[in-house]
DNA sequence: AGCCGGACCTGACCAATGTCACGGCTGTCG
DNA sequence: CGACAGCCGTGACATTGGTCAGGTCCGGCT
């Protein structure tokens, strides 16, 4: 009774590695990789796997939206994230979307065998010194004002963000302003890097 | 005649899920592994392998400070950089720090072991790729330019960054708007942007 | 020597950003 | 209903950021 597995990581080197220390696994078995998010989403509906690993930053399609994407199919496969430093807001919308397994990289690697197997056997599994982050730090930001900081955090100036959000420019800065009081920073510059780190972006 | 090897890299999981993988190789003995900077600095001096495998970026001192220590100490030890994207700047500082081989993570898991039996057998292998890229977009950037806009990048307002540096804040404004002007963006935020794809900070 | 180019440094000026006080709208609770 | 709280949207005003036109100093070149 093997576990079946597809594996997603935009880095081909990792993905190698990964792949190739769960087949070493005499009950696991890697029947698909993928390097993108569509093609991760493709390979699962393909081999129709027991579990999907997966990181979140991966090109066209997060990790994220494949989970919530599997999630809406009503498909069966049990999905574990892996992904790099503790951004309590992707934990948030990971659970959410009915993710089963919340792995960090920083971890050590026994770690990731562990969750798919318990993850396989129906358990839910969260990194524990992750699972206290998450709820200690909500995101007190409204909808308008991530927007706005999401374009603020490239670049824009005020006046392009007002015209892609249809806004006035004045409107623009006063979304700005206060984000920039609720985080407790000096400018638009530390918000985005703050909101980053949080994954509330 | 196995080849030593040590291997630095921050996230713990790829460092366990790399150092798998080569142990597989009947040729390759990993006698260390450490999560930052300094810590390979030490292994390195306490095994003398003959080989370093290492990330560029790193908690502490980067692969890069590593590669440059080594060099100035005369060790042995033959580098091996290992990074995430292409950034051309990166790989001009490895090479004039005595680089013996930078790989991408990108690139299929086999070539970590080829490169490191080609640079232990002497080589200097670059990915060919990344090797083009590398030489038709110099730094523009004067180091003063540099300085404040590491400084701008993490959100400090031009008054502090002149008190860091010692200087008038019209002329922390001046070196930004000429950094600005020369990579040819609209301000401080897209500067560090393009400065940073590029390894320029 | 005199000239030139480039990095470094500066203050004055205008444009972009951040703050504040204010309305309109919606939903909730007594 | 009326009071309240929260999000959305706006213009006027102070602060910060970006541009410009210089100035000094140093090393290379004629």
């Amino acid at each position: 009774m093997t576990i079946r597995v597809v594996l997603a990581e935009d880095q081909g080197m990792v993905l190698g590695a990964f792949a190739a220390l769960l087949r070493l696994e005499p009950d696991l078995d890697v029947v698909a990789t993928a390097t993108d998010g569509p093609k991760a989403l493709a390979a699962v509906l393909e081999h129709d796997p027991d579990v999907l690993v997966t990181d979140v930053e991966m090109p066209g399609m997060s990790g994220l939206d494949v989970a919530a994407a599997l999630r809406r199919d009503g498909n069966r496969a049990r999905v574990v994230i892996v992904t790099t430093f503790g951004r309590s807001g992707y934990l948030r919308r990971a659970l959410d979307s009915g993710v089963a397994g919340y792995v960090l990289k920083d971890a050590p690697i026994d770690q990731l065998v562990g969750v798919v197997r318990r993850v396989h056997a129906g358990e839910r599994v969260v990194d524990p010194q992750l699972a206290m982050a998450a709820w200690d730090a909500a995101d007190p930001m409204t909808d308008r004002e991530r927007d706005v900081l999401r374009l603020a955090a490239d670049g824009l100036p005020n006046g392009e963000i007002a015209a892609r959000l249809h806004l006035a420019e004045g409107t623009v800065r006063n979304y700005l302003s206060t984000a920039i009081t609720k985080l407790g920073v000096r400018n638009r510059i530390e918000a985005a890097r703050m909101a980053r780190d949080r994954g509330w972006l």
